[in-house]
DNA sequence: ACCTGAACACCGTTCAAGT
DNA sequence: ACCTGAACACCGTTCAAGT
């Protein structure tokens, strides 16, 4: 039968025979907490608590147990505030969205310098919060801060001289661009490094051992391969669609 | 006390009172199956069930207790032949892609085309087995036919007049396009159908109710908006970055 | 790198009870 | 949309025991 309750596993009484456990004496920890006054817990309280979990333990230190414990209180104390897990997730991005950019982007009089700052904003938003970034990408909340976004998006391609069809398209592939780009660079941040460091190892030592004559070009590009997450990549990626967009502008003028 | 080793919670006696549990006869659940022969399971055959139940319940579902239930065998006899889940997610990927893509891209001479048909192929991939798009995107386990991709890949910018340098960044770029653009897609793909139209509605809704004067290009646009998994998107990325290569390789050609 | 059963640590969630 | 404690269903994992 597990104890429940305790402090997240640090001075538990483990069927190992040692026997002694000594006083958890971290922080808050269960019975001998004076109950927490009415009214003393809120979302933003709580939702910073978590943010400081996810940033020392990682995301999947961020339990329940843990998040009373660094609030001092029940781990159940939380359903008076969320309905479950899910909900305080989105409501933790909503927040973190709010302090990242929570002014919007003033237009420079330059499309494509608009495009560059809103993509630049989003991608350190992501690489920011690494840990919620596949999180982020996919599940929208529809806050005014997408609206002002997709405004500045869809003006600077009509500036460009595209139609609004095109811009309606192409705002469509600069978003999921940003998003899933930015996401996926994240997610490589979050592996473990030595993780990393050892991909990175096998990727070139066994590209170096291949037949030159079967992979010539692998072979000779071996040492010189970019890691996944390259911080260069992105904006490569997106001054190449922004190309295509000028490109695309362009012919519509002279029509 | 929770009851262990019990078929998934179906027939449960749970504590409501009715005390009726009608005898599991779905399969062979627990106690009076007979003993599992030596050696009758390997990593295919777990792997395979592994798929029967990610394709009927969700990754979610893909538990080691429902895998025992579907090879009508122990939860814990999988750890014979996985360290750990872990473990056994990585190896059913790899399984995954070797049925994927067997056999590689023949080059049609066509450096473009080349790019393109291994685009296609992956994205396929990652949309079939779209439930473990988000883990293939970025755990890269090196198999044979990662190398020979990588080959394919760096031969066609090559052949499009890049720079060994050159050529190294724009294969990053592409794999890391492809990638993530795919992942992305097929993780949308598998959101719930009720939460992406609601979100869809939320958006179009959201966004016609906007004061004109202050978002004209998007009130206007708001019927027209694309939804994040629109098929046509990937393509036209893909088309401005082979572009922006086509550019490059010609450039370079003309000094 | 055999298969099973019992047990354990942990995690999300519910519900009756305390203030 | 108050806070706590006990309980529950479930999930990954370990370990001693059975064949």
């Amino acid at each position: 039968m597990a104890e429940y309750g305790i402090g997240s596993g640090d001075t538990e009484a483990i069927t190992d025979g040692t026997g002694a456990t000594q006083a958890a004496g971290t922080s808050a920890s269960k019975s001998n907490r004076p109950r927490k006054p009415r009214d003393s817990l809120n979302k933003a309280l709580i939702i910073d608590a978590a943010l400081v979990i996810a940033e020392r333990d990682g995301l999947e230190g961020l339990t329940f147990q843990a998040l009373g414990n660094e609030l001092g209180a029940h781990a159940t104390s939380i359903y008076r505030h969320f309905r479950d897990k899910d909900e305080f997730l989105l409501e933790m991005l909503d927040t973190l969205r709010d302090r990242s950019y929570g002014d919007a982007i003033e237009p420079t009089g330059n499309w494509r310098e608009d495009v560059r700052l809103l993509a630049g904003h989003i991608r350190a938003h992501y690489l920011r919060y690494a840990q919620f970034a596949q999180q982020m990408s996919v599940r929208s909340t529809h806050r005014p801060i997408e609206f002002t976004n997709l405004e500045l998006t869809l003006a600077a391609l009509d500036r460009a001289g595209l139609t609004p069809d095109e811009a309606v398209i192409y705002t469509r592939l600069l978003g999921n661009y940003i998003r899933s780009m930015s996401s996926f660079e994240a997610a490589v941040t979050c592996l473990e490094p030595e993780l990393r460091a050892k991909d990175r190892m096998q990727m070139q030592f066994g590209a170096q051992a291949l037949a030159l004559d079967e992979f010539p070009h692998l072979v000779s590009a071996a040492t010189s391969l970019l890691p996944l997450d390259d911080p260069r990549i992105f904006d490569i990626g997106l001054e190449a669609i922004l190309d295509a967009i000028e490109a695309l502008g362009a012919s519509r003028r002279s029509n």
